[in-house]
DNA sequence: TTTT
DNA sequence: TTTT
């Protein structure tokens, strides 16, 4: 029986295709960035829009499901659980830290395959290649998901 | 009417008496670390437990109620919404990365009152004013919480 | 603060368009039915749907939003709270119940204007006039919501 | 992938001991009556306090959880999701319907050994069994829980 | 840094 | 980097 609790909720829009790859023990990540928004009244009264950034991850099914059937711009909606990964960074010695939601429930909104006026076929397996030899965004501190990040 | 969602329920142990501060403009901050644990088998088959460590953070009234009913071993159910703060670091000029739980509904589960054996009368508020001066664990590159960072 | 935690977050589909009446004391109170589905597999190991009707209402700024925005067919996220009210039945002298969903949060996930190919001006001011001499589906023992049951 | 979301989460007080039944398939099935609480203040501006009482359901392993560790009083947190049963009763002709929260997550706040006065050993087992003979609350229309309710 |  |  659970002595905690560690859930997120966010319903929101998908900022690139995500990024697909592989532990070294074969299991498939997905990564994605999703954006949630706010409006709030300024000190001035005026009406403003914070945008929130969040880093998902998801393993194995679930990664299949973002890599097949979720694009940027889609509306995403996800449960999950906070997880923040610490390492030292290499370079200035000073710890790094980075927070990601590890996705357990997915439910795409809108659909991937276009109708946003995007074409469903646009060179995401390409993209996801190039990914996989540069990759320059998952490159934190040297560190990355290794098979111990992964709780199975 | 939202156009997204970006929620977070939590229910742990706070790891340490709240840091009370004010804002310049006045408005009253309570930080907050609270843990979430989950068990998991390895991949030997043995059950283990990962820890999870959540900064959050309360203004105003929210505050309030952290400073004078939450202290280190406290149960704590909470709900409120992700945000992280960025910054470039001074000395080293790379970009760092503070992600919180900023809190909108708190619900204290065990009491503060020093049934699990704990004094109440522990000398936070003696302990607040140390950490007023030195404030080690606070100093995310220099870049404290602003008047800016309020939502309100 | 808090003691105790009562939310629901329901994402589905809208059955009909959104009943719209008031309170004796003048507040605008809205009716929405609203669908989620399952999958789940039965004995024999086959994959059944199972849909789950709920009975959600909304009053004041959210019964114009659902009244104004959301029509039969919609995509809605919503948290709220559950609540059950209980009357007598006049005809048999049984107790009766009915569990409502009252509704916090609304995010509509679907445009209203008829992009699912229904027009959006379909008559619904009308039916809720022909709804409110007949509305047999409303008629909970002939006891509906009064201003005892708005908590504001 | 779902298309739809029905969740639930609850943080309150366990009004009876479980009940404890089993389907005539075998399976174990464990009821439970869980009180929230929420103050609002009324027209006049006094405020008040209003009892949510919601009937939980939990089978298998969740419901040996409920039988062996949560008792009267014990501050409980679930997830789970909103499911409603009707059927026809049988003397009044007129459909009743019961809704329940079913169980996926259980979180035990308090201590189920009697640590808020009552003892432990209180007569549970007893206690289900004269509910077994007469048990007037859980007669919907002498229609219960079949196995053909149980979603595995 | 918590808790079981 | 998304969306309205």
């Amino acid at each position: 029986m659970a002595k905690s609790v560690n859930k997120v909720i966010l319903l929101g829009n998908v900022g690139k295709d995500p990024e697909i790859r592989s532990t070294t023990g074969g299991t498939l990540v997905a990564s994605l960035s999703l954006a949630t928004s706010e409006r709030y009244k300024d000190k001035g009264g005026e009406w403003q829009e914070r945008t929130e950034w969040h880093n998902l991850v998801s393993y194995a099914r679930g990664a299949e499901i973002l890599r097949d059937c979720v694009k940027k711009g889609a509306k995403l909606f996800v449960e999950g659980r906070i997880t923040t990964r610490s390492w030292d960074d290499k370079e200035t010695g000073k710890k790094a830290y980075r927070t990601e939601i590890v996705v357990s429930e997915i439910s795409l909104l809108s659909p991937a395959d276009g109708s946003n006026g995007r074409p469903a076929s646009s060179g995401r397996a390409s993209k996801n290649g190039t990914n996989r030899t540069s990759e320059p965004e998952n490159d934190f501190g040297g560190v990355g998901i290794t098979d111990d990040d992964i709780p199975f």
